[in-house]
DNA sequence: CTGAAAGCGCTTACAG
DNA sequence: CTGAAAGCGCTTACAG
């Protein structure tokens, strides 16, 4: 019976927790000796730390997070606010992969991810200086960069450890990580003309996000420098826009011979538009996204896609986050540190070629 | 200058946080006095109170969750763990969905969701009994249940609020939310069989887990009772194994003319090797899925599907949690109030019929 | 190397 | 209705 010397607490109802002062107690020692003992700190013999030790694994003690974070230990905890609806979080294959690889890094840390879904950026700011305010997080991730976002500036403000997803640029001087779109645009652009694509569309999500301007204007440029004609078709949000955006590139009387698209889910429902007309795919048109995924994988034909992992992306920013936090809390100066971690960290995108493109018979 | 009376701390790091002890001196009362006033308990005269909340929220006060979680209240937070790979979890349409949903009930009562991904079963109780032990959580979210669980007598010894996500069936004493598979089965099989269709596969994911035997057996069940033909195909995990089931079924010298598979990402594989072999959809072969998405309603044709939204899933398993918590809280006998929270909840689904199945011409 | 004390920010009885 | 005190579980100086 390990649980002998537990006296049985008033009210009778959960069972009093195990203490440090338990510990000691058994050990003959004070709370504070317990404290440096567990912390592996110098100030107990090497032999009353291990006696310390073995008590503490005999009673199950666990230490209390709560206690812990009011004497100003780290919480253990990032943050990440969402402004967007949860439906339309859930159609997104991006979300839940880039989560996964959050979580995979940060439980190694024992760190946990604390997730809000809020309505719009006033409320997501505002969470931002709550959480921080309550010492709930140590520090945010913050996605969905936009142009001129109202974000950086309220979080450089509070001067609390956050990471932004995005860029490059548009980040202040918050750091940031981001997948180097302009990379991304110059391996496919290159792939295509390559093959002997001379028209080419960009059929492109959302021109809110940040990084759809930038493939934009990467994708027109590396056209013109290597002679080709880029056709961009704005498509708006998901998968209905990418059908229609790609039969409105059919009927153009001057089609391109292959087209780009925004992410997977597009590329599969223009693909499916192709289909449906009697195209052939890659012998009448190329098809190639930005967006790698399962999905991209198994479809026949198989998707040529850049390689940003979502998880990986995930496992990158949550490493990145974990040292800005952990320089944070050892800085000499704020400012200088500050500045120190103020960097931005890009992901080196990769071409995977399918037979969504291969052996294409281009022009 | 609201900082104005902000004394500059020792060590002019960060600025000191404003405390109750600010408000009551202010207010010219004691801190207990704030603390009754702020929490809208009785104790403080109204006047007294609205002046309380004036100066708390002049000087921007925020309570300090850890403050308060060391006096027992609770730490409004739930986890979830995950004994799956981060990749795997980032391929499924299915965790992003219920993620979002569930974060967006938990953020409206301040509850943050906590997720850890780990290797083994093992390591996924282990995570539990730390979480409970640390007062980390006030819940936890069971996901993934499989036939005689070792994790559900762990839960139960525990005593602690959980909820499983899955059944009906194998989940012991604790409370579950599930989606009657049962139901959802006859809703596929009476569609097809009303439509004409007498030879029905059935294209199942991997057996581990519950559902699947489930589904099963409801399948053939209902098959039999209709005086259909049911073939079971077993599949494995993904669209890789779908797509092989599939084409072991056109393989049959006596081929099915309609499949249900497990979810959405199969049904589309499914769909692809159809296409590929010629076949028409839902001409010559129906296709329906368990599972519907933005991506089986963008389909061409749009597949036929089980109406449970992930996110809808996930809104009710939040729900159905906070509701155990809160009843845990207040319970007044330990093994009463648990006995009353162990009830199931199944969700109602629904059957979406798109054009993979109808006017299709069976047999 | 060890002990005694004060403090983190809040809540909860218990007196007045 | 209000005040003074003790306590939640830990850490951090500061003496010995």
């Amino acid at each position: 019976m390990s649980t002998s010397r537990v006296s049985t607490p008033r009210g009778a109802g959960r069972p009093r927790r195990v203490t440090i002062a338990d510990i000691a107690d058994r050990a003959g020692v004070t709370a504070a000796a317990v404290s440096l003992a567990v912390n592996g700190r110098p100030g107990v013999s090497d032999a009353t730390r291990a006696r310390i030790m073995d008590i503490a694994r005999e009673l199950d003690w666990e230490p209390s997070p709560a206690a812990r974070a009011l004497t100003g230990a780290p919480v253990l905890a990032v943050g990440m606010v969402l402004a967007r609806p949860a439906e339309v979080l859930g159609n997104e294959a991006f979300f839940g992969a880039f989560v996964a690889g959050l979580q995979e890094v940060l439980s190694t840390e024992d760190y946990s991810l604390q997730m809000k879904i809020v309505e719009s950026t006033e409320a997501e700011i505002e969470t931002y200086r709550r959480w921080f305010g309550q010492r709930r997080v140590d520090g945010v991730v913050m996605v969905d960069l936009r142009q001129d976002d109202p974000r950086v500036p309220a979080l450089e403000k509070l001067g609390q450890p956050a990471l932004v997803i995005g860029g490059p640029g548009h980040h202040g001087s918050l750091p940031a990580v981001y997948v180097d779109d302009a990379v991304a645009t110059t391996l496919l652009v290159d792939h295509l003309v390559g093959l002997g694509h001379r028209r080419i569309a960009r059929v492109a999500g959302t021109a809110e996000f940040f990084h759809t301007a930038q493939r934009d204007r990467a994708f027109l440029d590396r056209c013109e420098e290597l002679g080709a004609t880029g056709v961009l078709q704005d498509a708006g949000y998901g998968a209905q826009g990418a059908a229609a955006a790609t039969e409105g590139l059919l009927a153009e009387e001057d089609a391109p011979s292959a087209i780009i698209f925004d992410s997977d889910e597009m590329a599969l429902a223009g693909s499916q538009v192709l289909l449906e007309n009697g195209i052939r795919i890659p012998q009448q048109m190329a098809v190639a996204s930005y967006e790698d995924s399962a999905l991209a994988r198994t479809h026949r034909p198989a998707i040529t896609a850049i390689g940003r992992s979502a998880v990986q992306y995930g496992r990158v920013a949550a490493t990145r986050l974990l040292e800005i936090i952990d320089a944070d809390r050892r800085r000499p100066l704020p400012d200088a540190a500050q500045a120190a971690t103020g960097e931005v960290r890009a992901i080196d995108p990769q071409l995977i070629v399918r037979a969504s493109t291969a052996g294409a018979d281009a022009g």
